[in-house]
DNA sequence: TCAGTATGTGAGCGATAGCTCACCTTCACA
DNA sequence: TGTGAAGGTGAGCTATCGCTCACATACTGA
């Protein structure tokens, strides 16, 4: 059935026309993923709802999961930019208050709209390597090592690399799977003070508070 | 494409032989699963591989999601066993070595056959709502409760139910998310320890060594 | 032994998916 | 204002998928 596999966009749109139509497609897929949800969203209706041609549609995307592969590729962008920017401004605060902080906001990005992001998440596991997600990966762990060094008198680990590893995978875990089976839990704030507390007790050293 | 859509077991196979048919069926599934993935993973491939026809497949299985929730179904339940029996022989000791104990036993149980472990993973985010996994979920809990509550002299949090539930979506999601990106870690003791260590310094009281 | 049930078969149906390509329209700019 | 490139179109091809059904074979118990 699908003919190519690639998931590079094929062509960039350079007029202003073209960069309206790349967009509409965006938005007609995650409208259609939300409504049908991922094996019903056929190219062919992502089109449609977008009001273009199908052949359109195949000039920017070489495949259905290009369209995917471009939607977490900008899922990832904002919630790193979200976590740089708590970590930047958690400089001068304390590991607790910053977890807080990015457990609260991580939280709040899974609240908009979590139809769509559950079945992003759902298609990021299946998409397996994708460049993207290592990437991303990869500057997430930075990003935790570089802010838990800087917090070296508070932390308790000793092995930044690894508590920075447990901690990230921790938070995205319990955010992830939340999201899949019972994303109401987003909103509870007794909820997002337990998973901080979980994370600060590991990362914090008791005897400096 | 699809016309059913239930996942419950269309009949049951009373003679012996039948018996062997649903289990080839079955086996059949996991190797077309780990060698071509879901996709690729057609019933007829599948009927194919099991040396049986595709009808038969059909006589006992009314649909491909059903093949998928039954080999999900008995992964949870094997996953259930090995938390229940820790559970049960943890009665007596501390609450550090059980949660060492299980978390050692599920990595353990994820490692053998990390791939078929991944199909089965997407899949359970995919298919959602499956009845058996809320049940599973209910068990689990209710286990995870009933043994912080046996360990009260240890607990440091007061809500019991909410602990329960962070701990579990916590060593859960950790699991998942290493089988899905960076397997072989299951297999790292010192990652291991970590995972327990932030398990157990938000569940144990501090001044109760 | 034989009726009746359980089990097993596989050609093939209807549906639809992803994707191509020959062609037309709009734009930028000399 | 004309021309080549960028953008846009959609009928329709090929592939396959999930699944049914008319039929054959094996088993069971009286």
């Amino acid at each position: 059935m699908p003919r190519a596999a690639s998931t590079k966009p094929r062509k960039a749109p350079t007029q202003a026309r073209a960069q309206a139509t790349v967009e509409a497609i965006l938005a007609a897929t995650k409208k259609v993923l939300v409504r049908d949800g991922y094996e019903a969203a056929s190219t062919n209706r992502v089109a449609e709802v977008a009001g273009v041609s199908i052949g359109s549609l195949y000039q920017y995307f070489p495949s259905k999961e290009a369209l995917l592969a471009e939607l977490i590729q900008r899922h990832m962008s904002r919630m790193f930019e979200v976590m740089a920017t708590t970590a930047q401004q958690g400089e001068t605060s304390s590991i607790e208050q910053a977890a807080r902080t990015i457990i609260r906001a991580v939280f709040a990005a899974h609240r908009v709209n979590p139809k769509l992001h559950r079945v992003l998440v759902e298609q990021m596991a299946r998409l397996g390597t994708l460049e993207t997600l290592d990437a991303f990966e990869a500057q997430t762990q930075a990003l935790a090592e570089q802010f838990l060094a800087s917090h070296r008198a508070e932390l308790r680990p000793r092995n930044v690399k690894l508590a920075a590893r447990a901690a990230i995978l921790a938070v995205r875990g319990v955010t992830l799977w939340t999201l899949l089976r019972s994303p109401e839990q987003l909103a509870d704030e007794e909820f997002i003070d337990e998973i901080t507390d979980m994370v600060t007790r590991y990362l914090v050293n008791p005897s400096t508070p």
